[in-house]
DNA sequence: CACCAGGCAAGTA
DNA sequence: TACTTGCATGGT
């Protein structure tokens, strides 16, 4: 028996879906890219991190053991585009450090980690936090786990379904309470999220031609 | 020109 | 504990 809030995140997912179509999230060829642009495109557009991914493809070292060869100073250099440039350069290096130390540079070792195991031992990385590690859980290892982000803040609390005081445990809690636990669910609803959040619920929204006008509970 | 972008850690009181 | 600040490029 569906809760009346699931039927209005259901109502809300169809909406967002009808509009902007299936999203197929995460843009990467690979776990270890959908890792390296979630740190990337921490408070970053995507463009900016695309230019950084395709400057280490075009030097060869998108991958685990030949990025952990390079020295910090060239590995910003490479993600300069992506912003933020030397503390991205140190939390990449951080992570392939933790990836060399606890799964042998192997990021199908860490991907078949359990969950709850995983999420823990992500945190523990320095520049790894919540949203980071939520999207590494779901869209590099296929975990369900739903990830949040400004956008999801917004678009809830706009829509008063919480407090504007919750923080990012408390919306985790929120959706994952009322949706079925499923990744390929999990994954599409937060890439709707984004989209909704990017066209129509920034800080100066366009609330009058937003797909979620109307919607009624 | 101002504002924004798929956060996080460290510093301050 | 609860705020604030630094990090930085590139598109609109």
């Amino acid at each position: 028996m569906p809760s009346h809030v699931s039927k209005i995140l259901s109502q809300l997912y169809d909406k967002m879906f009808a509009h902007f179509g299936p999203q197929g999230w995460w843009p990467a060829e690979t776990p270890f890219e959908v890792i390296l642009g979630a740190i990337l495109t921490q408070n970053t557009n995507w463009g900016n991190v695309e230019k950084a991914i395709t400057n280490l493809k075009k030097s060869g070292v998108l991958n685990p053991q030949a990025l952990a060869k390079i020295p910090e100073a060239k590995l910003a250099l490479l993600i300069r585009p992506a912003g933020y440039f030397n503390v991205k350069a140190k939390r990449v290096k951080n992570f392939l450090h933790f990836l060399a130390s606890e799964y042998e540079g192997s990021v199908e070792k860490l991907c078949a980690e359990e969950k709850g195991v995983l999420r823990e031992k992500l945190l523990g990385v320095k520049g790894i936090g919540p949203e980071t590690a939520d999207s590494i859980l779901l869209y590099a290892a296929k975990k369900p786990v739903f990830v949040i982000d400004q956008y999801t803040y917004r678009v809830l609390t706009r829509h008063f379904l919480i407090e504007e005081e919750a923080d990012y445990e408390g919306m985790q809690d929120f959706m994952m309470r009322h949706l079925k636990e499923e990744v390929s669910h999990f994954n599409e609803y937060h890439a709707q999220f984004v989209m909704v959040g990017k066209h129509f619920c920034r800080k100066s929204p366009r609330c009058d031609e937003c797909p979620l006008k109307g919607v009624n509970w």
